[in-house]
DNA sequence: AACAAAAATCTGTCTTGACAACTTTACAGA
DNA sequence: TCTGTAAAGTTGTCAAGACAGATTTTTGTT
């Protein structure tokens, strides 16, 4: 039972009850949990209350939600070596894991405005946007800015499958001299959310990822929306990392 | 007004229309915004209906909420370098930031069991815990496990305001040859969250950094729990990058 | 003008209740 | 046994209301 007597809320309790059951095993991942009217009646407190505290579990990826069916406890999420590897799609298969990765619509071309707060500014830039999936889910959204003068052509070229990084190394003779990537904690609206397939409540991990090189400055710009609920993304240290 | 013929829920659009309000700059940072129950008379909803938006605003960082008080703009996050710093005391000070670390507690030192889920299981370790604040806030907690063999005599040092990459190289002529860290988004509770001043509804950056040392396979284990909603955490990429 | 106390207002927590949208289960008929 | 429909149960959204804890504003007294 709960204690209202407590400082610390209901709902909070009744939280940590439930992460502790569900690390301690008594469900297991894809397990449905009790009900919400359910919980509530067995807790002696408010459905609103009960969904306050699943609200937070699902929140810290401990659940997830259906409308008409329950509440089912997740799988904990697989690591992937991501900031560190030469080609996403390249390295998902070196890792052993069931990757898919795919452009959404066409390479384009146009130019940034000068005053535009983007570190390519005032250049023509090859924009893409590619989607990768795990077992149907997506789990990495990124979006990429190349420095058009620095890739001649990209748009021209068969960009399915290929690992960027492999092409900018052998087809361009371009390797990365340095770069900055910077680690934020979002929450996607419209497009992007759809995409990831996420709601607006589910925090995502996003870099933001620019490379120099030897030939150009600020030649590579990407943008990545990583799905931390479903993998652990990481990055080997020592040598230079590059996408 | 919100449209209750909208698919968008009544919480979701005000959330919406509150946020483009602040990005817009109708609301300044640090500015209070109306209070719950004047935006339920103005939006004609209930009041839980605006704590539901306004929960997901506190959420993503735009707003805070003091009890008694009201709803406040929040300042934007400054970016500070972290992942490839030399020290984090040095590295903030290099970037002209107001921050302090200290350490929480003594070093202390024991042996960690060889089933320990642990990278340095099976080894005796120095164990720290480093607070770095900008302006009294707490903005990145460190948890540190160093390999004691490595690193005798840490004990008796005087780390106080010292640079512990720069006492690897210079007193134990340490330099990484290698390593991993992954991120992680974390809710935090208990110890951790008190000491970053965070509710267990905030969403923290959690970096687990692992380095290896010509020496030693594994040598140094730390993890950086870091208020993405405080700061901008970055990392330069090119040359090594190490605690 | 300054200070203390009271009142008002704010956010935080919790309840009961209702209805919508969706899924699952039970039942009737072929 | 299979199929279709109704009933039951689930989560999602929303409301009104109450009270607690904290802060701010107003009022009264010196």
């Amino acid at each position: 039972m709960l204690d209202p007597q407590s400082p610390t809320p209901l709902y909070h309790q009744l939280a940590e009850r439930l992460a502790a059951a569900i690390r301690a095993g008594e469900f297991a991942p894809g397990e449905r949990i009790p009900s919400e009217p359910r919980l509530a009646a067995e807790y002696g407190i408010g459905r609103p209350t009960v969904r306050q505290a699943l609200d937070a579990l699902v929140r810290q990826g401990l659940l997830s939600r259906r409308r008409g069916s329950g509440t089912y406890v997740r799988e904990a999420p697989k690591e992937i070596d991501l900031f560190s590897l030469d080609g996403t799609g390249a390295s998902f298969r070196k890792q052993g894991l069931a990757m898919e990765s795919h452009l959404l619509g066409e390479v384009t071309r146009h130019r940034l405005a000068d005053g535009e707060r983007h570190p390519l500014a005032g250049r023509d830039v090859f924009t893409l946007t590619r989607l990768t999936r795990s077992e149907s889910t997506p789990v990495l959204l990124e979006e990429l800015d190349l420095d058009a003068g620095l890739f001649p052509g990209l748009d021209r070229l068969d960009l399915a499958g290929q690992s960027l990084s492999a092409l900018a190394a052998e087809r361009y003779f371009l390797r990365p001299s340095g770069g900055r990537q910077s680690f934020h904690i979002d929450y996607l609206t419209g497009e992007r959310a759809a995409r990831l397939e996420v709601s607006s409540e589910t925090a995502i991990l996003r870099v933001e990822r620019l490379l120099h090189f030897p030939q150009r400055e600020a030649g590579f710009f990407s943008r990545l929306y990583c799905r931390t609920d479903q993998f652990v993304f990481s990055q080997t240290l020592g040598g230079f990392e590059h996408a």
